[in-house]
DNA sequence: GACACTCATAGACCCCACTCTAGGTCGTGT
DNA sequence: ACACGACCTAGAGTGGGGTCTATGAGTGTC
């Protein structure tokens, strides 16, 4: 099934550089360390990649290395400790969700002032509105 | 109308440190350089404070300092530059947007597995199941 | 058998966004 | 008188997350 892959295959195919891939087994973010060929070179599994995967998950979604690597280790130790990843989860969980939710504020924030700089352009009134190179008018454009 | 804010009190009111009060004022992130006290302390105003925290929303929604400096160039440079200054904020706007969308898949990852470890947690199935100290325990509870 | 290519390691380097330090000034309270 | 706390500047240091370099070895093909 799993043919074995090479570094600059899978680079390729999670859009890591082979650079950070090196660097995310130096860290410790695999769960074993990558089988070799007999020259040295690193085989990865289908496998390596789906939780490589998972890895871009998490650290796209603001998981520090140092959490995943926390998270590597417990599945790393095998069963037994499946509360304690997932308290892990849930936290990153709620962590994402408070991003989500700051986010969301921030685009009403920035959709705001897209609304009214347009608006303006669209009157044309933009030359009579904004009087000062200053922080107001642009304040005066945010509230 | 504007009492005029110490470093201290518009630190505690945005939240930045002093520091990085003094940083951003360095990095050119305030529209003007903030006026001084005869003595050279700086006095902030009520709009200062306005812009700092819109500066805010733009950093905690992963704008760029240097994107920052653009906008605030723009605002300075007065009237005229509308078009430009919309740009800015709706390709802002647009990668807010994407970063929102990219969590909300993260979401939908992480409450996947966490809803499967909390099912064998309930099953007590745990034990069962998680079989190998390896990336595929865990994989066979993501997929 | 020479050239290009991919891989290997160890470690140096980079960028960003702060944060902190050193050394000094001012104004107030006791 | 003098200590204290808030402020000042310039610039060094930090932490996270990679990225790059130097150096060398194995493979593939003309």
């Amino acid at each position: 099934m799993s043919v074995g892959l090479s570094i600059g295959q899978v680079a390729e195919r999670t859009g890591l550089s082979v650079h950070a891939l090196r660097f995310y087994e130096r860290e410790g973010l695999l769960a074993d360390p990558v089988r070799r060929e007999s020259n040295g070179r690193r085989v990865y599994t289908e496998d390596d990649v789906e939780w490589l995967n998972m890895c871009i998950k998490f650290r796209s979604s603001g998981m520090p290395l140092d959490t995943i690597r926390k998270y590597t280790d417990l599945v790393r130790q095998g069963r037994g400790n499946e509360r304690e990843r997932l308290a892990l989860l849930r936290s990153h969980q709620e962590h994402v969700a408070a991003q989500i939710e700051e986010l969301n504020e921030c685009m009403r924030v920035i959709t705001h002032k897209v609304t009214i700089y347009q608006q303006h352009l669209d009157d044309g009134t933009a030359d009579c509105l904004w009087v000062a190179p200053s922080t107001t008018a642009d304040a005066s454009a945010a509230s």
